[in-house]
DNA sequence: TAGATTGTTAATCGATTAACAATC
DNA sequence: TAGATTGTTAATCGATTAACAATC
């Protein structure tokens, strides 16, 4: 259940990897081969197998994988089997964004809390979720088993809001604002950024540079 | 001006040096070495010296880096020296959220249409921008100098609006939904992804591993 | 059994880090 | 000039791809 030492770019994968296996099964594809797949995928068939093959052997010789097994398989390495808990802290236009999107919930990530600042916001209700003041974050993180924060608010605030929350039990954050908290919370605590304007940035660097220009290769 | 065969790891890198570069301009800071800013940034001052000299040489030996003219060289690499005009297509809650963001306006990312399929939404404004309907995509395209367009649509629907975006001169596709255009589009079209919900399971899967766990090294 | 396809080892490729001569 | 720090080459490390023996 415990993996350790697998390199990022392999989890980076694993996502894409899930959700082609949720088409394929949707589709009502039983079998895929690691050919078959990458040739769907646009990636080498070896990268597959090795990528795969860092959590156990999933697929049988002369068969392939079944699809609805290794579909599962990712879920469970993914964490996908299970419930967990999320708080959006910010309550802007990407917090209640956010907390619109339905989808996070079928993948098990339950948005039960929605916090800001701004007392105009107070009580204001998103998707059935009411909005509260940060002041009530400590109590409610340690009534509502809270696993997750999400973080959108401005940068300013950030920092000294990351702090609270993990010190009131979050482990993990889904940092969308534009600071780099890893470098100040503690080890253990999970950081993943989404980071829209360095996103933006790389596009328009792409733009500069292919555009316009024949595509070698 | 056209840097050719750059690899990916860097240009991702880039947006964070200018970041930081920003950050230390606005605290008055008038120069830099690489062994400085390698403490600031927690990365090796050999990867930053690599990663900037795939452009030119920006420093002098002896003194280190001028803290404003690295930022406006790397402005210039990245495209931000110039106004890039944007339309939003898909005015949900993740698409208005998008347009309210004033930021990417002040890295000349310039928000000029924003459009919908569902006529609810039609001539409703979102920071005095109006929401139009798809229909009239492909005049407003030619007649506003459209770059880059953000894809804030369902899955379902992403693909064929893309076509039609490309078809009529899109260059650059900032896609949120959760379908890999760059597989069937046109390979001089640049896409850039932000799959939320991929990010969402990294840190999942993170939660899953690290949580709990004393932290080696 | 014969054919297919995995799991895994070995080879290659690319990215990061270290070292140091060049030079401000 | 002496000291500092770059630009750049060489060494290391890690990730990807190729190859093939194991096996269903």
């Amino acid at each position: 259940m415990d993996q350790k030492g697998i390199s990022r770019a392999v989890i980076k994968r694993l996502p894409r990897y899930y959700r082609y296996l949720g088409e394929l099964l949707e589709a009502g594809v039983e079998r895929i081969s690691s050919g078959e797949l990458s040739e769907r995928m646009k990636v080498t068939a070896s990268q597959i197998r090795q990528d795969l093959n860092n959590f156990g052997g999933f697929g049988q010789q002369g068969y392939g994988y079944n699809v609805r097994h290794l579909h599962t398989e990712i879920a469970k390495i993914l964490g996908l089997d299970r419930t967990h808990n999320m708080i959006i802290v910010g309550a802007g236009n990407l917090g209640q964004a956010l907390a619109n999107y339905a989808s996070f919930e079928r993948s098990g990530f339950k948005t039960v809390g929605l916090f800001d600042v701004n007392p105009v916001l107070k009580g204001v209700s998103v998707r059935g979720i009411e909005i509260r003041m940060t002041d009530e974050l400590p109590e409610f993180i340690r009534t509502h088993n809270v696993e997750i924060a999400a973080l959108t608010l401005p940068k300013t605030k950030a920092l000294e809001m990351a702090k609270c929350l993990v010190d009131n039990g979050v482990k993990a954050i889904w940092n969308f604002a534009l600071t780099d908290l890893n470098l100040i919370l503690p080890k253990d605590v999970v950081v993943e950024n989404v980071h829209l304007s360095e996103s933006l940035m790389r596009l328009s660097y792409n733009l500069n540079t292919y555009s316009g220009e024949e595509h070698k290769k």
